[in-house]
RNA sequence: GCCAGCAUAGCUCAGUGGUAGAGCAGCUCAUUCGUAAUGAGCAGGUCCUCGGUUCGAAUCCGAGUGCUGGCUCCA
């Protein structure tokens, strides 16, 4: 069973679902069933809403048609034959979909039991080769994935050859609800987001603002390290500005509506691109002093419709680590790689190892000089060889201004997330007319590169609690050491202790709850805490603290000095 | 925005037409404790909002808001 491959099995695990459906629902009409990263699924149109309930009946009666052994056939039809048979069968999705295929192509069906689907296949040849099968969720989905075509109902599940693979799969899915950045951004105070206030706009509460803090600080001394300058902006603009950079006539539908001031409308900035623009066009530039690199963490406000708002991942108001790159097309080589350079300095830092990067190119629609797009591309597919990164290519992907090369990282349960985004602007420059006067004395257009690393801070922040399961490495943590007493005895000297790590630049916070000691550990535990200092008599008189670490537990007893010098160097390696 | 579901104390949840409940957290008191919960007491609620049905609504119906899982989109 093992050596069918798992798309195929779970492909077939789709069709024997449809064919569940189709017994318990005789009126469903089916769209498609294909297999998934991590399971399957498939889209049906019928009179009954399928509930939790019902995902039970299914998954009941799939069982029993795994067990009959069900053989999977394959027919191959004239496109004649197969639009009768669906048609007799009422089958409308099922006929669009047949004359989407090409005219070259053979048509064929597969059958198992009642059920006979449009299929290329291929398939198990049984039913009981399909190995265990779990059905997760059900789902509203457009047709085609269109908002102005049918929405239909999609079922999730998911297959894996054996129950022990099936139940490793449903454990990693408790481990990610487990580290949800939302269930633990509440438990341990680091953000709030208000009914009041608005949907997908983020409150950071101390711990988390004080995370906030040091990130910035790490972000920003990197960018100053590595030659940018930075740059702060306004919030609104008026709306001859967004005339200009075309945001208004390209990306109205995720700005907010004009506010009057003194009777001139203005907006609040969702890019802060056409800022930098106008910093750079405040005096003429020379060759000499290109490239530019201006950073700024602007906080954009954007128009998210309510449906897709998800905790920090995705708001609708948020701060970008954004930065433009303007330079000259001589320097473009060289700029794209040092910035590909430096978001992997980035992500190594933040603990951030595995990395996917993704090329869009040039669509049919776009603006700029063919050359300028090759050369663009080509810098960024040698930046992208230069790194060593796995890189996917979506041919005609980019914007209709620029291509760019985004980067995927992948988080401690495999999850990847997009985050980094470098990209190429052939259409603001035009608009806003810029230029650098060069050796030969006359103007010429730079090149301009937008480009976030981290995304933005709520998102990166959301992953980040995701990826630590809320548990930061010490230079992160919002809180790097509890002192605990063992009584209200020691008070004094846990005191001592605390007040010696804060002179030392230690995020410290004592406990003097009248609490047993294990009541105290508890909660450090679970505030994820990275040190807990327990003191009593013992280390009263030798002038030293017993430690539990968060990630090895119980430790013994130490010289406070030996901790100091320990915890100042897991600092520094920010590990 | 669309489809489906959910909304009860700060948090996690019970309560299905008849006077609103538990655990944790909070506060007070007692305990002075050695590595993941010391004990007792107290306090805490427009049962999301508005409207309707009913003698009576947390519970049934409608609308709205927010959230969850998806679709579309994306930092």
């Amino acid at each position: 069973m093992s050596d069918i491959p798992l798309a195929t099995m779970r492909h077939s695990a789709a069709h024997i679902m449809a064919a569940a459906v189709q017994s318990l629902w005789p009126d469903a009409k089916f769209d498609i069933g294909p297999d998934t990263e991590d399971g399957f699924y498939y889209d049906f149109d019928m009179e009954h809403r399928l509930n939790q309930e019902d995902l039970k009946k299914i998954e009941k009666l799939m069982l029993k048609m795994i067990g009959r052994k069900l053989p999977f056939e394959r027919h191959e039809l004239s496109r004649k034959e197969a639009e009768q048979l669906f048609a007799e069968k009422g089958q409308s999705y099922k006929l669009l979909r047949l004359a989407d295929i090409p005219e070259n192509e053979i048509v064929s069906v597969y059958s198992s039991g009642e059920f006979t689907d449009l299929c290329r296949g291929p398939h198990v040849q049984h039913s009981g080769q399909i190995g265990a099968v779990k059905l997760l969720s059900v789902a509203g989905s457009y047709f085609r994935g269109d908002e102005n075509l049918p929405m239909l109902q999609r079922i999730y599940g998911t297959a894996f050859h054996t129950k022990e693979e099936l139940q490793a799969h449903l454990d990693a899915i408790e481990e990610a609800k487990k580290r949800d950045h939302r269930k633990l951004g509440t438990e341990l105070e680091l953000y709030s987001i208000h009914e009041e206030i608005g949907p997908g706009l983020v409150c950071w509460h101390p711990k988390g603002a004080r995370i906030r803090h040091i990130i910035e600080n790490f972000w920003r001394q990197a960018h100053y390290d590595n030659g940018y300058e930075m740059l702060y902006t306004p919030h609104v603009g008026k709306s001859k500005l967004w005339e200009t950079s075309g945001h208004l006539d390209f990306y109205s539908e995720g700005m907010y509506s004009a506010m009057d001031i003194d009777g001139d409308p203005y907006y609040v900035k969702p890019m802060n691109c056409p800022f930098h623009i106008l910093v750079y066009k405040s005096r003429p530039r020379s060759y000499r002093e290109l490239p530019c690199r201006w950073a700024e963490l602007g906080t954009v406000y954007r128009y998210e419709k309510a449906g897709v708002l998800h905790g920090l991942l995705r708001v609708r108001g948020f701060t970008q680590d954004d930065a433009h790159i303007i330079c000259t097309p001589e320097q473009i080589e060289d700029e794209i790689q040092e910035v590909l350079r430096f978001s992997m300095y980035v992500w190594k830092s933040f603990g951030f190892k595995e990395i996917k990067a993704y090329l869009a190119t040039r669509p049919e629609k776009a603006v700029g000089e063919p050359e300028r797009w090759e050369q663009a591309i080509e810098s960024l597919r040698k930046a992208v060889q230069a790194e060593g990164l796995h890189c996917e290519v979506d041919e005609g992907g980019g914007a209709f201004y620029g291509p760019k090369i985004d980067l995927k990282i992948k988080d401690a349960l495999g999850r990847e997330w997009q985050t980094t985004t470098i990209q190429f602007d052939f259409n603001e420059p035009e608009r806003f007319d810029i230029s650098y006067i060069g050796k030969d004395g006359v103007k010429h257009r730079p090149y301009m590169v937008h480009r976030a690393l981290l995304g933005s801070l709520e998102r990166f922040f959301g992953i980040l609690i995701e990826h630590y399961a809320g548990a930061f490495p010490l230079w992160l943590a919002p809180e790097q050491v509890r002192v605990l007493p063992v009584s209200e005895k020691f008070n004094d000297y846990a005191q001592t202790i605390a007040a010696e790590l804060k002179e030392k630049q230690i995020r410290t916070s004592l406990d003097l709850a009248p609490d047993t000691v294990g009541g105290k550990i508890r909660r450090g535990r679970n505030q994820r805490i990275p040190y807990l200092c327990i003191v009593g008599e013992k280390e009263e008189q030798s002038g030293s603290i017993a430690l539990r670490s968060q990630k090895k537990g119980e430790e013994g007893m130490m010289q406070l000095d030996d901790f100091l010098a320990r915890i100042k160097q897991e600092i520094e390696e920010m590990a």
